[in-house]
DNA sequence: TGTACATCAGTGAACGCGCGTTCACTGATGTAC
DNA sequence: TGTACATCAGTGAACGCGCGTTCACTGATGTAC
């Protein structure tokens, strides 16, 4: 037997993120983890205070990748506009290829309500990094002349359309074939550039 | 005891939505439906398959509300425009009402891989209604110029505006007071009225 | 370099819980005669 | 109108399950001397 692990608290949040995705949300459990890390079920509790706060690590590092892909796409356009709509593209495609990431770290899955303030906190800032440079991106498309409460409209409506793409889609709601769209990606993106 | 309940299928629908309104998703066991109703916890079986069947009748519900919600929304304003916002508004509330109902309503609660093709079309075609009004509101206001085509990429955004707030907010990630707004109605309606 | 010891990260067994579901049953109801 | 009987919607007890969590434990590791 393996006392010392080495690092085994990552390698459970790496585990937990693995079922997550191939089992879904239900069937993510603290003991499932711990075997699926090849530990005993009693493991984890040196290393998590309880299930949420295993899930919440989860979530957290899910926010700091999405934070990246963001990031990384809006990189590579030139331009506020063609950066800040590739941005939202990413947006759609992470919840596209993680679905049950993006529902845990959106969703209320994690029990919020009863985690002491100051708990938690790992997440809260994750989530939060990911909307402030988000809004940052979209401040940066704003029109000059507009006050800034309409640009803070403006870049909350861009986020209400890829979330909301996102989420109908994750939720099979959304028929690719009947927008001729070849894939979510493509979609997105027409549906981001479109103006009334 | 009451060997004969009347109408026990409907009261267990409305005790399970009940439950699943006043304390969330995983607290809605069939045995708590049951004991809700006032019921022993083996009669919900005379009347439902299994729980996927109790939870897609409270979701079938719920859509017929939802449509029953939008439709009256539209058709309190005059105006094509003017009545597919109301609607839009309308969408956001009733998610804000009942958050725990929208999230079944759309999300991936009930286990609809497993039901045999044929089964669950109730939700299916409840869940149809209201999107095909939602689409025939938003056809209604396209500016007649425009390739059908693009005519369903607008409809498709305003659906993922209203899906995207009504979500967001449920999940308490938009900070009404941030934005100055007297409450999520007012807020969702200053966000559909935004353009660029 | 060698040894005693505190610390720390594992183990494995056990707890109680609520759940979905099944079962044989019972009593109320409506119908045929 | 009265009675026999099939049907149907309930009951209550029981099943097995996986879960979160706790516990006393054990053996590996690093450090002080």
């Amino acid at each position: 037997m393996d006392y010392h692990h080495g690092d085994l608290r990552s390698a459970l949040v790496k585990a937990a993120r693995s079922i997550l995705e191939e089992h879904g949300i239900e069937k993510t459990s603290l003991r499932a983890t711990a075997r699926e890390a090849g530990v005993s079920e009693a493991a984890p509790y040196h290393h998590f205070k309880d299930k949420n706060a295993l899930l919440s690590a989860v979530a957290a590092d899910g926010f700091r990748d999405f934070t990246k892909a963001l990031a990384s796409a809006a990189a590579s356009d030139e331009g506020a506009i063609e950066g800040h709509r590739a941005s939202g593209v990413a947006y759609v495609k992470f919840a596209t290829e993680n679905p049950h990431l993006f529902r845990l770290m959106f969703g209320s899955a994690r029990n919020e309500m009863k985690a002491p303030p100051g708990c938690d906190d790992d997440v809260k800032q994750a989530s939060r990094d990911s909307f402030s440079a988000l809004q940052t991106r979209a401040a940066a498309t704003a029109n000059k002349d507009k006050p800034d409460a309409e640009a803070a409209l403006m870049a909350l409506k861009d986020w209400a359309v890829v979330h909301g793409l996102a989420t109908l889609f994750i939720d099979g709601r959304i028929d690719l074939a009947g927008y001729g769209a070849k894939d979510i990606g493509d979609l997105a993106a027409r549906v981001i550039q479109m103006q009334r």
